[in-house]
DNA sequence: ATATTGAGTTCACAATTTGTTAATATGAAG
DNA sequence: CTTCATATTAACAAATTGTGAACTCAATAT
């Protein structure tokens, strides 16, 4: 079978590591193991893998550190990070996220959830290979410089209100909720107010100066023309 | 809006019970509620919902056991169940997992963290119930843009008037009762007066310019053309 | 290291829109 | 011509979004 992506599973417990690579090998994944910190990073540049699955509790350089070292290169900055946390870790787990992990899971490890949680994974990498220009009538959006032109000129947004246009322009007319919004560009889990999603298109408009969003009360925001 | 699933919250604590409840119910969810273990198991038989919370420490049964003797039954082979676990909880939550839940939610529970989990799990379980463009003649309705036109223009119309257009035109000739269209488009508990509907029809028929809905008198409204 | 900058967020409150009700009119059925 | 259900209208209440200012924090420059 073609491997659907290849992952890199670190932990220290031979037993973990073979119930999560059985279980995703199962699912077609190409999987590369590790067992200490060290090992991890090495294994990482390596094989150049989709998605790392760290666990925290390591020796030689524990998950955060990894997490930390990797993210610091270039090569990492797109790979997605995923924590094994113990439940009595909370602190660490705070810490994963901050350190730029992009989900955990929990032990011990439910096979179902876990498969479930790297589909879900690989469903929104693989969903958006496609960063492209986005044009229409006059105004241009092109994601690989993170710039938009009104009438060719250059109009300077800011990461969050460009990620944003770029949502709503993605899918011309269709109302976006503001749930979905936070989903899709704060991530499932993180929290901020509902005044924060009418900030930032309200600076979008104000520096687009052109009306491409409407407003769609008690339901969200859509991009028209 | 249209009831997006049916929820069963088992808890002995009120507090917790309300928080969840009110936040998931205001995301357009169905809820039930139990306060105890054998609560739970009737009121899951009756009202066979889609997804079950449980609280691990109940007095009569705790979420444990529940989830134990309902999986046993094949009506609830598939129902989602997901524990709700203190964090000191840890050997119930083990427990619980490899008695077949789902996932879990710790405690305390931050209300955006536990909505975006319940909308994964919908998402993951739903069929999607294929929102779909409805066109009829002239009328066309569109539930992802949030749009109605007629001969190709377009009518701005408020949720709850793009609501209950949708549900008429959703089976066209269908006669909804009053209470139908309550319960569809309020909710099953919320009160409002019988004119609300009248009012919103009206401004339906006036903004759509078209005379596509017919009073059925002492019975309840249609959609024709 | 410290200062500076600006993105990102939050807050309080204004502006606006939407939803509901109440009061009255209309119109068909008996 | 009464009755009953719905239509209409305007006034009101509730919900939602827009706005300006302040604040936090991290990145960058000094």
């Amino acid at each position: 079978m073609n491997a659907k992506g290849k992952i890199l599973i670190a932990d220290d417990e031979p037993d973990i590591v073979e119930i999560i690579r059985y279980n995703l090998n199962k699912e077609g994944y190409e999987i590369v193991t590790a067992n200490n910190g060290d090992d991890a990073i090495q294994k990482a540049k390596l094989s150049q893998p989709d998605l790392i699955i760290l666990d925290i509790m390591m020796p030689r350089k524990n998950g955060v550190e990894v997490c930390e070292i990797l993210r610091a290169q270039p090569a990492f900055k797109d790979t997605v990070i995923v924590f094994l946390t113990a439940l009595s870790d909370e602190s660490s787990h705070v810490k994963g996220l901050e350190t730029g992990a992009d989900d955990y899971i929990s032990k011990p490890v439910s096979p179902k959830i876990l498969v479930s949680r790297i589909h879900a994974i690989f469903r929104r990498i693989n969903k958006e290979p496609e960063e492209k220009v986005i044009k229409i009538d006059n105004l241009e959006i092109d994601p690989v410089k993170f710039e938009a032109k009104v009438d060719s000129k250059a109009v300077v947004l800011a990461k969050k209100e460009f990620e944003l246009l770029y949502l709503l322009a993605s899918k011309p007319g269709r109302v976006f909720l503001r749930n979905e919004i936070l989903n899709q560009i704060w991530g499932n889990d993180v929290i901020v107010g509902d005044r924060t999603i009418d900030v930032h298109i309200r600076k979008i408009r104000q520096k687009l100066g052109i009306d491409c969003i409407t407003t769609v009360k008690g339901v969200g925001y859509k991009f028209t023309m």
